[in-house]
DNA sequence: CGCATAGTTGAGGCTCCTCAATAGCCGTGG
DNA sequence: CCACGGCTATTGAGGAGCCTCAACTATGCG
């Protein structure tokens, strides 16, 4: 079941030899960063936790990590790479739910009817680690800070959508793109990276489709922030020439929505 | 702290005899339907979890349960009447993020943070039952059950949240007032009050902020369903005359959606 | 009865979508 | 090597939907 864990080592040069004791050491420092973050345990409870993890090898632009309507079995955790959740309706088409980057939990949806309500696909080769749930359970039984720490992602999650319902509600095209720009800045350098200059991994369409916005309105704004002098784009590569411009944007946005509606 | 149990007994005729026994049965039944319908406990942990339950006296329009920022205690279950839950800015203005009614859990996003992130309202003369958060994790770790059940409470709250970005990502002001008047219809069916004849206890104003529509745009579109037949409208008093109709909008909706965004 | 608030209705404008055409990127194959 | 088709992204013109502003009506409360 465990697949050995080559899929953290991607950096390593060819031909170097490498022992199994420093493979599985990279291996479980990596699924700490992921998970422990998130979960924030004490350092005997995660040795345990750990040992449920399963490490899957790597994962390539398409692949599923499962389909709407599968039985639920597993949370994922993105390790490297990304993944997009998605609904899709009977014809075809399909509507964006998120963009899962490194250390994010992806499934948790699919608890209550113990069957995935959304399908999540692979946007780049990507590494992803699977957590059984019901080990997880079992094993949160007997942790209680486990348990606490499992409600706190839950209810992290919930006031996480909150926030995207007040996105998608009330604010501009404009507001939604710098928003979400935004967002991905502050993930990115919460994972130790480069808030400033990254790469999409999704399509204007997805971006579009993900943001309620038409693929037009989305290419169209890149085009007006690089003119503003926001940032500079080419093709999927970003650089946010001026993150506080675009934090006052959205900072801002509220302010002026809530003037307006005053009861 | 537990407060007698009189908020349950509102239909009571004035100045018949009841014996206390009957008083907290009743009390009890109430708490159990609305609370174990969710949870879906075996009765005999039902006993033990009832008797962690705060009843507190009726609550007022205007009431508040929770302002956000306050310190995180207890979750709160709706018994009867209705609250909404708001963001609010500093200015004062406001941003509606759901009306909770009868049998439905308020407070699930405040656990992350241990500090509610939003406020809770009462809308019209409500009672709410208090769960102390406390006190509920510690009897989850002693059974196992309850703590699925949470898992399971917390993931519904997450698949509804995303059902509610779909609505407001992709759906045209007409299809919005249709999905939150079949919302409202179905749980009102679900706890045997009528799905076709109800009142609203909120304002136009309140329903618009939720939807993210002005006003008038709402105004409007309860002067057009009632002219297509959808329903009767007299103020706060609804009538669904059409629901297969109204139910055939919502359901229609995505699907031309989807055939345009066809990747 | 008068004021404040909630709700309705109308006119006009802005934002964003739609449709359509063009330009850039990439793999395939001549 | 370039040609070609397919796909993604960009840009422009026009239009639909919803918001804004404003006036008016209805309701409730002192």
């Amino acid at each position: 079941m465990n697949t050995p864990a080559l899929t953290t080592l991607t950096a390593v040069p060819e031909g170097k030899v490498i022992s199994f004791e420093s493979i599985r050491v990279a291996c479980r420092n990596c699924t700490l960063m992921t998970l422990c973050l998130p979960l924030g345990l004490a350092p005997e409870d995660v040795e345990r936790l750990d040992s449920i993890v399963r490490r899957n090898r790597p994962l390539h632009r398409g692949d599923f990590l499962f389909q709407s309507g599968d039985r639920f079995r597993s949370l994922f955790v993105v390790k490297t790479g990304s993944v997009k959740t998605f609904a899709q309706s009977p014809e075809g088409g399909e509507q964006v739910l998120g963009f899962h980057l490194p250390g994010e939990i992806i499934g948790l949806d699919a608890i209550d009817k113990d069957a995935h309500v959304c399908s999540a696909k692979v946007l780049e080769t990507s590494a992803v680690c699977e957590l059984p749930f019901g080990r997880l359970e079992e094993l949160s039984v007997t942790i209680p800070s486990l348990q606490h720490q499992m409600y706190r992602l839950l209810s992290k999650e919930i006031a996480h959508e909150t926030e995207m319902l007040l996105l998608l509600g009330k604010k501009s095209a404009e507001d939604r793109l710098a928003t979400f720009l935004l967002s991905l800045s502050q993930r990115f350098r919460k994972r130790g990276l480069s808030p400033t200059d990254f790469y999409l991994s999704m399509s204007r369409h997805e971006i579009g489709n993900y943001l309620g916005l038409a693929v037009e309105t989305v290419s169209r704004l890149f085009t007006r922030f690089h003119e503003e002098g926001l940032l500079k784009v080419d093709r999927k590569h970003i650089q946010l020439t001026n993150l506080d411009a675009i934090e006052a944007m959205v900072i801002r946005a509220p302010v002026e929505e809530f003037r307006r509606r005053i009861s």
